[in-house]
DNA sequence: GCTTGACCTTGTAGTAACTACAGGGTCTAG
DNA sequence: CTAGACCCTGTAGTTACTACAAGGTCAAGC
């Protein structure tokens, strides 16, 4: 399989899996001999799992770290669990924070009152 | 007023003061004889007005709009309600996309059994 | 046989919003 | 007169890609 195909199957551009390769976080790809890239089902399976890692919110040091527990006979259930504890609070907090956020900003809203005012009074609480 | 004091009122690193006016979003500070940037209040105001924007997490582009609003004489309502609509869109759907997450993490982590198995379902699930 | 087009290669530069120096100048206190 | 705190510019690093530029490879069609 070329890399076109890979691209095409996990729904990633070629460009990401050159720079998943690249930063070592892809096991490199066998090369023909006029120099493409080669793949077979062992980096389709591992493309997927950085894919879905990623569309869980992992960084990339968290999907490294992922991966060397994948690339263990026995990965410890203990470590994962680890692992999915700390980034879930990360992900809470920003969910707190942009929750935060939000509520800020739809008070400030509410001061327009349908944007019907002339001169409008959230510049001037952001002025202070 | 320099750069130090300024940074010290509002609590903003230096170079992130030397950031905003290299980028346009400060007014150009007034040069000193030395060379040394020069503030005064309408400075300071400008700056909090700034960092009170960005704390909102409206992005750098949002922020010009936001200052280019306030430098009207009668800053329009109508479009700062606009503005400030987009903006918790945004923020709502960050929400929306960080809860998504959480849930997939959390449902993941279940099966976990707090981390007594030997041999992670996780990653079985994660490589598909 | 030759060309066209899709595909592949590398390397570099750009994005957002800063942050961290390096290498130097200025000013005040002891 | 010198140590230390402050200031200057400019460049490079960060994250996680994305977008070229400039060029090589290969199969199909004329
Ligand atoms: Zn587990
Ligand atoms: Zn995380
Ligand atoms: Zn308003
Ligand atoms: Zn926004």
């Amino acid at each position: 399989m070329r890399i076109g195909q890979l691209s095409a199957e996990c729904d990633c551009p070629v460009e990401t899996i050159r720079y998943y390769e690249k930063i070592g976080l892809l096991p490199q790809a066998v090369r023909r001999a006029n120099g493409y890239r080669s793949y077979d089902e062992m980096h389709r399976k591992w493309l997927q799992f950085i894919l879905r890692s990623r569309a869980l919110g992992f960084n990339q040091d968290e999907v490294r770290r992922l991966t060397d527990l994948a690339h263990q006979q026995r990965p410890a259930c203990a470590d994962v669990y680890k692992l999915l504890d700390e980034h879930i609070n990360n992900v809470l907090s920003k969910v707190r924070e942009l929750k935060r956020m939000q509520q800020a900003l739809s008070r400030l809203q509410a001061q327009c009152h349908d944007g019907t005012l002339h001169d409008c009074p959230v510049i001037d609480e952001l002025m202070g």
